[in-house]
DNA sequence: TGCTGGCACTCCTGCCTCGCGACTGCTAAG
DNA sequence: CTTAGCAGTCGCGAGGCAGGAGTGCCAGCA
């Protein structure tokens, strides 16, 4: 079922092999390639001419660009999209790659933070570019467990475990605290909301159970509260970062403006987010080129996204960002692999 | 009571003041600072050729290098070390730099992950420098609550609060788990170790205070570990770290390798960490210079640190790390009074 | 019609040279 | 001890030049 309109015209298999070689050179070399390359390294058949004239008429479909009259080519976004889309190879994980993520989850600690800063270094080491995770975003969680601690009469804390064994708390002060009615609450809270989704559970239903339990009016205010900040679902989501030095061994970087205006990018957790968010919602992996990823400030980079899940939910995301010149191939094969670790782990971290 | 072997001569008061300048100068501009300038911008009273002359001896002191021949001169580690010890003088805060401290840790959360993220922010941009900040380390902590929380009858959660409100939290499994046992343990513990330093908790004591409590001997072997883990008081302490993009503002770190290497540096929490490590048993600041960091890959930076407290003991320390050539006199101010402003916010925040 | 070799043309790149400017150290005089 | 003057050193940037890579076009050939 071909598109009505095509955008682009199908290309032919010869043009289709050009591109993708032009895409595979350069991302190799980081130079623009030449009709001359291509005849002496790859097996064309045919003349360099021919190659040129090929290649001009890649130009003019977009797929190429030239950065100066007498350079070769390089692939545009439109041409990398091209390749990433219709013409790239899955590349299989490497042995030793997948026996190092094995390793790093094998040994993987338990706790949800600890594991997302692993998985974020070990990502970031092994695809030599800047890796970022998006840790699962409360929401995405259900409620396990509520403990109203009482540590002096004063003071109190109230501590939420939730199904990826996340605890979040919050202090909450009120005179003349008393162990017995934190305790109960605390037994009725799990009763009612054991299992539920922390998206559904409401101020509103807190404050009634609160109430049932028979406490002072301002005592549960105070409660009600605690356990409403504890669970706050609208928190955006954590997002840890590695690997940036890479980013000074990518030739496109050695501009320093450039090298800085990303830099400032990945110290902000909230632009990271916002630049992945929408592959949250899709169920395989994504792969954004330049300008698609919509901020004139990284128009020169790519980032491939992998969700990973947890139960039945996507809960958050792996991202690889990297020049555009990147061997999307190998990346995706590496963020896939490392998703799928990833989901097995914390599939069996979860506590029943 | 003059040294006996003074490692340098004191400065006479016309060399001091040159040197200051120099320093100063250099600081200001990046540019290695000649004779001519000194007596143009500066009121000296005497003429370049004097200055020369002094200079000249500043450098067979070895306060001043010259870069090659024909260059100004610029401070050795040791002029560093001379103006930082003798001849800076104390900058005041900025009003807005002091409110903005205020502000930022007026509205602070009283999560103690979420202070040392802002703190750390707070003072990369503040500085315009690389800042970081090593968090309470846990044997600095006082032990205030534990509670073991029943998940399931498989599974359960030793959750321990500190006097700084930390929580740490550790599962464990064994199947036949009975609430009741757990709460009763927790109240054994809690009345055996509340208000004792995390440091002087043994699993000896823990094992015997679990055994009173007449569990079943491979129940009592896992609650034991569960609670040892979850104090563990070897885990090195956290370091948060900002500001990384302002390094590429530095002339000094136009080259690439230099910025690599340092890169990388920040990117390792254990090597900043290993950086100020024996600033943490000083009272007050420190500032090392260029070698005295003893790390061959940042002889061209300098570290500003201040430790910060919780009740009597230094739990952890605040960081500025720039180039040698950074505005000592203000990243002291500015680090001493964020940390201040730290001190009393966790003082604020104590539970009690 | 499609492919190819040849050729003129363009433009980047690295290299070299050279002159300018900045700064020093020295010397001799005040 | 200070200073003016001066010769000497060296880095740095501008300018020019040669080399090389790559292109587009054209004419001839299968």
């Amino acid at each position: 079922m071909p598109d009505p309109i095509p955008p682009r015209p199908e290309l032919d298999k010869r043009k289709a092999f050009i591109l993708a070689t032009v895409v595979y050179e350069y991302v190799a070399t980081a130079e623009p390639v030449g009709s001359n390359t291509l005849t002496q390294k790859y097996n064309l058949g045919v003349s360099s001419a021919t190659i040129r004239n090929e290649m001009a008429e890649l130009e003019a479909g977009g797929y190429l660009v030239q950065p100066h009259t007498s350079a070769g080519r390089i692939p545009s976004d439109a041409g990398y999209r091209t390749y990433v889309d219709q013409l790239m190879r899955p590349e299989p994980l490497q042995i030793d790659e997948q026996r190092r993520i094995q390793d790093e989850f094998r040994e993987a600690s338990r706790e949800l933070d600890d594991v997302i800063e692993h998985t974020t270094r070990l990502l970031g080491q092994l695809s030599r570019n800047v890796a970022f995770v998006v840790a699962p975003a409360r929401d995405s969680q259900t409620f396990r467990h509520v403990q109203l601690i009482w540590l002096s009469e004063r003071t109190g804390l109230a501590i939420v475990v939730t199904s990826l064994g996340v605890v979040a708390q919050h202090p909450f002060e009120h005179p003349g605290l008393v162990a017995d009615d934190l305790t109960r609450l605390s037994n009725r809270l799990n009763m009612t909301f054991a299992g539920r989704s922390l998206r559904e559970i409401g101020a509103h239903e807190t404050a009634a159970v609160v109430r049932d339990a028979g406490l002072v009016d301002d005592l549960a205010h105070v409660l009600v509260r605690a356990f409403a900040d504890a669970m706050r679902a609208d928190v955006p989501p954590a997002v840890a970062s590695s690997g940036a030095q890479h980013l000074l061994d990518q030739p496109e970087f050695q501009d320093l403006r450039k090298l800085r205006s990303i830099l400032r990018i990945i110290e902000e957790q909230k632009v990271l987010y916002d630049l992945v968010a929408d592959s949250m919602a899709s169920e395989g992996p994504t792969i954004k080129i330049g300008h698609e990823l919509g901020s004139d400030d990284i128009t020169e980079c790519s980032i491939v996204t992998v969700p990973y899940r947890f139960g039945d939910e996507t809960v958050g995301v792996l991202a690889i960002l990297g020049p555009r010149r990147m061997p999307y191939a190998r990346l995706l094969a590496l963020a896939t692999g490392t998703a799928n670790s990833l989901n097995r782990h914390l599939a069996n971290t979860d506590i029943r």
